[in-house]
DNA sequence: ACGGTACACCTAACTTATTAGGTTAGTTGA
DNA sequence: TCAACTAACCTAATAAGTTAGGTGTACCGT
């Protein structure tokens, strides 16, 4: 996908990463209520991420099913590019200064670096 | 600023960013090399932008200096709650997974989040 | 069989984003 | 003073995003 999604295409991919794969009308029925948006609107819109790549379709008798095909992490590693070059930590140092964290949402982050370290050094030893 | 920055407006206040404030000029010239866009488009972007809210114009003779009023973190956490729904902690172990991070990164992003906990508990033993 | 429903497909209106040309008017150095 | 420069301002063409109406057809319950 060479295209980001804009930010309509965006609230469909997250229903999509929710219920990975459905149908329009899986999907309208998910954002109607919030968007109030026709069906058709979804339909036009999932063409189009279609044509782009952002999802893929497939026929499941007479209905078509989408499935997504850009990934939360593509468009979270396309952000941190974009907007800061790709310095992780510049980043977490805002999220940490913006955010309003518990202390317990703190040590679980504490708790997810030190799992990727350990899991890291392991693979270095093996690598090495 | 109710309006989210485009990619082509991002890329105008990553310079603003940088310099705090400046003509279009000196946006021209930091952004020309990279993206061979004319003077008048920079031009134009900007004055979209200040009707927009995302830059504030100030005149300094002749000339308009522009500087960004959408802030990095601004931006920053409009991604987290457009994309996560505002778990950072998501977010995190994405950025964990998919970004290649070196040990010394690792080892200062927990030094961030230690930070952060200190801080925090210093401010709660005061306010409690 | 047939009327209602649900879907795909086609089309287009409308909006916003992106880009840059042309015009005018201060500013400056020769 | 005047030619070259530089800036703002005006304008518009093109592209992309957003939305939904219409049409045809398969399906399903009665």
């Amino acid at each position: 996908m060479s295209h980001a999604p804009t930010d309509r295409e965006l609230e469909i991919l997250k229903v999509l990463w929710e219920i990975h794969e459905g149908s329009v009308r899986d999907v309208h029925v998910r954002l109607a209520d919030v968007s109030g948006l026709h069906f058709n609107t979804i339909q036009t819109q999932l063409r189009i991420m279609a044509d782009k790549g952002l999802v893929a379709q497939r026929r499941d008798g007479r209905t078509l099913l989408y499935r997504p095909v850009c990934t939360r992490e593509q468009v979270s590693s396309r952000f941190l590019q974009r907007v800061y070059d790709g310095a992780v930590s510049e980043l977490m140092l805002n999220m940490l200064s913006t955010e309003k964290l518990s202390d317990q949402e703190l040590s679980e982050l504490e708790t997810l670096i030190a799992d990727a370290r350990k899991k890291k050094s392991r693979n270095s030893r093996k690598v090495d």
